[in-house]
This record gives structure tokens, C-alpha cells and sequence, in this order.
DNA sequence: CCTGTCTGCTAATTCGTATTAGCACGCCCT
DNA sequence: AGGGCGTGCTAATACGAATTAGCAGACAGG
């Protein structure tokens, strides 16, 4: 049906040469190419009529800039599953596209095996971009070396390790991500502050960095806290009520999809700050670790992923326990949703739009070729909330 | 650093030509390229050990489709505020995308105004994609009929009316949309059914397709039932519990951007689908609209907006009405939130996802020549729920 | 009138890959 | 020996846009 526009169409239309129309295009304004007024606008004039726009593959071909910026997830964006996750991200990320006046070019193209994709398939096509951001909680080394060996303009949102390049020298990563170790080590001597003696972690502890990195901010305050896996997902509860409440809207999107992986791997367990409503976690393996924490004469639980913070909290008010006069709970991700009761969960809030927002700027400057800092930490900012209180009996 | 590998170092390495590299690579076995297998043998192992892949770019530049698919929205994406509305769309969306190999690129370049965005401005860069698919409340008929006009291959999500074309002729505009008239009938006759005699129906009517087509619904079958526009969003009450637990984890994004906008437009004055929770609208307007139901003897409200819905049933609990029993409350659109007490609204639910899934599909078809249906409407699934019921007295 | 310079444009080439046309060589047949 | 044919490969070209080199014409200076 409609063909394509080439710069030959355009040239014909205009009466000049496929040259002009690159060079007007361009603004080209060099002594080799001096076009006048009169033939600008004239070229110009045919380019608005048609809506002209030069094919970015073309132009990718010979190095130029499209004002695309790539994104790529290494999980669909989507699915409601992920949608709490990279929603944030993104409305950064587009805001500040916006404001460069570039194009968002997500990459659904790559197969996604395994809920997971990968930059590096057969038919990868990163190069449409002028540069890309990359999501996800956990980004494999390899992914990252290849990019960096290759000298690919990207930039991932949230911290990465560096990786070795084939070459066994370290790569160095661009990225922006959040403090998750002060903002934990923060968390947790406030805790100590309010008394508390011992001390639990409950998140993986490993394989992401973000992971990592809280586990490495509360072992740096309570070298002695306990560190315990997250618990396992249960089967969904009979308790709707709750769960709808909380995530209806998708409700109905979601049904076909399993929710919990089949896979054992904890990483795999915990998907990203899901909003897996308290309900659903309250399975018997939360009951299980409540009894292991209480026998172990825990008085505050930092729980990296809120679910289960909420699914904790939720499970000791069954109990008759109090949050906070029996048990402090604190949430290590987005602290701010309301708990039973009222107020918010203690703990922090991560800055996930300001980090889109601010990957672009870095990826920008990459891009232009400015001076800018390649790995930058924000703050996370703390939540007092209403579930870390004083430990009991002071 | 590490310089591209291309066809041509492959065949120094190989001692053959570009052409035979090629060849190898893409299995020709025509009469016309006959490799024995020691040649290719000797070709693959250099690619082997290299590791070259070729440039999907200039694969592509020799087709004619860059397999990228344009997302052009009339208001910005990600934005909390219209997350829930674009949401479901863009995840049908990504994965008929995904399964096409085709990348999105979102028009995050076109400058947004008062809210809203234009697909044709100075610099709309839109023949970027292959083809384009236009999300969004309204779009103006004027950027459709030029669409038509420039025979740019495009789908609209939602059903459009068709413009007319500068030359005074109907455009067809190519749609998947929901099929609201019939839906909005079929709730409307089962109210009837239920013994309701006088019927309101609020909501614009008009300005978007959408909305006009449900209030065709409702008088195809209730000619004589009222109809009431929208009531004045209201400010924020202090009551935040409610809202909180329905909005919560974007909240703290989204702060800085005010929800209601000035405008006195019905359009601007409801925003699509927007989860604003039921406190939020229970101010004085609903009020009197309830007065003004109940004192004409309404026994029925059917609302385009849940959020309406939800406030006029929170405001008639208030007052002691009992819902259904005293006044049934209709849904017009996603009837599947919880309503306070339990079950969901009644209404209908409207199939985004799949819409996204259809728009996409319709648009290769397009794109590739194939024969399709270029106007489609897929049917709401009704939502039984809990608060339409019985009129009382019977 | 011939040379030099400036203006306004274009032909030719490039990027990396796919495809088409066809060359050079060897073999068989008559 | 020469025509015909099959084999194994390559040269040339195309895709769309950007860039470089440089041509043709106007005009000035000598």
C-alpha cells in the first residue's frame, strides 16, 4: 500500500538531488555545502507535506544519532506481575525523553525464555537505539561485559557489579541505582537505637545486587542479626477478599498466568517487590518462619521485599502479637503502603523515578560525549511509618 | 575498543568472498550458489570462532519493514494517573509484539500540551515505525483523516467514528474496538428486567466515541431514562484510609501532579477509567446528585465511570440506603473492583488486553496486505456483581 | 580573453548484508 | 577439437542516508 518515503522521493519532488535533501536535513552548513534559502525551504516544504522521516536503520548504518533511546527489560514490562516494578522506572524514563525529545524504542523483539530475556541473541538489534537503558533485578555478568567490550552506549538502572571483559581487566559499568546499603544500615541502627537486641534479615541476600548490597548495609550495623532466606510462596489463600482489594484491576488480566515460578532458585521465588498482596504469602512457610524468629527471641524483622514484610506483620496480628509492641517489622523496598491498621510500613522508599530520570540524563551525556559521573548512588529516602517501634519492656 | 566484525573480515579470514560468507550463513542451496561442504566448513569455523553475528540493521535495511511498531498515545503513558487506563492495552500489546518480533518504539518526542499529544507536529517523526497504533480517550478527526489520507498504515485501539477526507469523502478508519453500545443494552434491558422503571444513566455521552456509544445503549432501550453528566470531581478529602489502600504504592510519585485538572470540560473532567477512589468523589456534587436521583425516583444508576459509581454507591450507604436494595449501581466500564461489603460492581468488564492483542494483529495484517475485518468490535464480558438486584417493593 | 575564485549544486562512495548475474574451469560427448 | 554442461565460486549491485570530492557556471581581476 504506501511505500516508503526515500530522500530520492523527496528530491525528485523538490527538483534537486538526493545530496541536497541530506544536507538540508541535516543543517549542513559547511562551505562544501552551501544551499540557499530559497532551495531549503523548498526542500523543506516537500518534507512537511510528505511527513518525511528518515529511515533510523539507514541511518544507524552509518553511525548517526536517531533520538531513540533503547529500553530493555530483562523481564516483559507489562505483565501486571512486573508492573509495580517498572512502573516507576519508566514514568522517569519518559519524562525525561520527553523533555530530550527522543523516542522510547522498547526491545519486545528479544525472545523472552523463561520469564527472562537476553540482549544477546541471534537477531539483536540494540544498534537501532542510539543507546539503551537496562531494567532488571539481576543482570547476568556476561550481558554486561559483552556490552562494555563492544563499547556500547548503555546505561543500566540500578547498581551492577563490574564485570571482567575477556581480556580479564574489569569493565566499568554506567549506572544509577540506590543506596540500598546505607539506607539499610540507616534502618537498622535506628533499630538498635530503639532498643532492639537481636535482629533478622529476611530477603535473599545474594544474586542481584540490590539484594547484596542490603544484606551487606545490615551485616555492617548487626554483624550478629540473623539472615534468613525469604519464605516460601504459598499456594494462593481462600481470603480473596484482601488480595483482590489490592491488585483487582489486573485481576482478571492475570488469571492464565501462574504466579509463582515453578523454579526453587530464591531468586526465582521472589519476584520483583510484586505486589503479592499479605494474603497470599501467609502460607504456612511465613507461620514457619515466625516460630523460628520469635524462638530465636527476635524483636525486629527487616524483610527486603515489602510482601513479605506484610505477609510477617500480618501473620503475627493472627497471632495476637502487636507490630510494633511485639514485633518490629521493617520493609527494605517501597515501605509506603498502608498497613492493616494504619499508617505505613517502616523503612525506606526507593527512588525509582528519579532513577529513570536520571539514567537518561547519564545515558544523554554518555551519548553527547559529556563528562559525567558514570556510577551514581541515590539516596534512598527513609520512612518513619508506623511498624518499628521500641523493643519491649524499656 | 573491540571493532564490529563484518561479512568481509570473516571471508579474509576464510579465504573465500563476502558473497560465499553470506551464502553460508543463510543456507543457500540454490542451483545458483553451490558450496561444497569443505568450504563451508572452513567458513563456519571461522564464524564460530569469532563469534560473528551478522548486523540485523543492514539485514533489515535490504527488506522493506524495519519490524518496529509505533505506540502513539494521546496523553503521556506512564503517568500514575493514566496507568491503569493504558496498562492492560500495552501489556496485550507487548505481547503480540513480542510473538511478531517487532520492537515498539513509544512517540515519546511528541511534545505534550495541556495533557495531550499530536501526532501532527512539525517534526512527527511517526513513519519511524512500520506502522502505528493510536491509543487514547479522543483523538481528533482531524489527525485521523490526515492519517487516512497520507495512507499511513495505522490502528486505532477503541472505535473511531470515520472522518470525512479533505475531498469530502468518508475515511475507513481501521479499529479494535469494545463494543459498549450493546454492552451497555444488555445491562440496561437486565435492569429492566428486574423491575427498575425509572433508569439514570451517567456519564458526558459524548466528546469520545466510547462514551457516546454507551448512552446510545442506554436509550436504545430506555429512551425515556434520564441522563446526568458526570458529577465535579471534588477535592481531595481528608479521608485518605480509603484512598490510600487503592492508590498506595504510586502515591509518593506521584505527588507533584495535580489529578483534576482546571478544566470545565466534561473531558477533561474525567479522566479514563482512573482509579480515583470512591472518597475521593463522594464530595458535595455527588450529593446532589443523589438528591436529584432519588427525588425523580431513580431506582437504577448506570455510570460510564466506576469511580462515579463508587462514589454514588458510597455516598447512598452513607445515608443509610441500602445497595442494591434501596438504589442499584450500574458500572459502564472495568466493573471488576470490590465493592465495600463484598463482590464486585455489576456491570461489564472491557477486554483491553485482548483489544491490544487485536489491534496488533490487525495492523500486520495491514501492514503485510493480508485481507482483515479493519473495523472491529469485541464484546464485553458482562460482570454480575453485586450491586444491581431487585427493585424494592416487588 | 584568460585565470582565479566563489557559489550552488551533484556524482560517487560508504556503511554491512543479500541477491543476481555470470565467469572460469573441468568434464563429457560427438 | 569444439560445443555443451555442470561446478564452485565471485563481481556487481541494491537497500537508504551521509559525506567527500569536485563539476559547472557566474563573476571579478588582470
Amino acid at each position: 500500500m504506501s511505500e516508503r518515503l526515500t530522500q530520492r522521493d523527496i528530491a525528485r519532488l523538490a527538483r534537486v538531488s538526493q545530496t541536497t535533501v541530506s544536507l538540508v536535513l541535516n543543517n549542513r552548513t559547511a562551505a562544501s555545502a552551501r544551499i540557499p534559502v530559497e532551495t531549503r525551504d523548498r526542500v523543506l516544504k516537500v518534507i512537511r507535506e510528505t511527513g518525511y522521516v528518515a529511515d533510523p536503520l539507514a541511518r544507524r548504518l552509518l553511525q548517526q544519532r536517531n533520538q531513540i533511546l533503547g529500553v530493555f527489560t530483562y523481564e516483559s514490562v507489562f505483565p501486571s506481575a512486573s508492573a509495580d516494578f517498572y512502573h516507576p522506572f519508566l514514568s522517569g524514563i519518559e519524562e525525561s525523553a520527553e523533555e530530550l525529545g527522543c523516542d522510547l524504542l522498547l526491545f519486545t523483539s528479544a525472545p523472552v525464555t523463561d520469564g527472562h530475556r537476553l540482549v544477546f541473541h541471534e537477531n539483536n538489534r540494540l544498534r537501532i537505539a542510539d543507546g539503551s537503558l537496562l531494567l532488571g533485578r539481576r543482570i547476568p555478568a556476561a550481558e554486561l561485559s559483552r556490552l562494555a567490550a563492544e563499547n556500547y552506549p548503555f546505561v543500566s538502572v540500578g547498581r551492577r557489579d563490574n564485570p571482567l571483559l575477556p581480556d580479564g581487566t574489569p569493565a566499568l559499568i554506567p549506572y544509577v541505582g540506590a543506596d540500598y546499603t546505607t539506607a539499610t544500615a540507616t534502618v537498622t541502627t535506628r533499630a538498635l537505637q530503639l532498643g532492639h537486641k537481636q535482629l533478622a534479615f529476611v530477603g535473599p541476600g545474594q544474586d542481584a545486587e540490590s539484594s547484596a548490597d542490603r544484606l551487606l548495609g545490615f551485616q555492617q550495623i548487626a554483624p550478629r542479626g540473623l539472615h534468613l532466606p525469604p519464605p516460601a510462596p504459598a499456594e494462593r489463600v481462600k481470603d480473596a477478599a484482601l488480595a483482590r482489594r489490592a491488585s483487582a484491576p489486573a485481576e482478571r488480566e492475570r488469571g492464565a498466568r501462574s504466579r509463582s515460578s515453578k523454579g526453587a532458585s530464591a531468586l526465582l521465588a521472589t519476584p520483583p517487590a510484586s505486589p503479592v498482596p499479605p494474603a497470599e504469602r501467609a502460607g504456612r512457610a511465613v507461620g514457619d518462619m515466625l516460630d523460628e524468629l520469635l524462638g530465636r527471641g527476635v524483636t525486629a524483622v527487616l524483610a527486603e521485599d515489602l510482601a513479605d514484610a506484610a505477609a510477617l506483620a500480618h501473620s503475627a496480628r493472627e497471632r495476637g502479637l502487636a507490630v510494633p509492641g511485639d514485633l518490629s517489622v521493617v520493609a527494605l523496598g517501597d515501605a509506603s503502603r498502608p498497613v492493616e491498621g494504619d499508617g505505613e510500613y517502616s523503612g525506606f522508599h526507593i527512588p525509582r523515578k528519579e532513577m529513570g530520570r536520571r539514567a537518561v540524563g547519564l545515558l544523554e551525556a554518555v551519548l553527547s560525549g559529556e563528562e559525567a559521573e558514570l556510577q551514581q548512588l541515590l539516596n534512598c529516602e527513609l520512612v518513619e511509618g508506623s511498624t518499628l517501634g521500641k523493643v519491649k519492656g524499656i
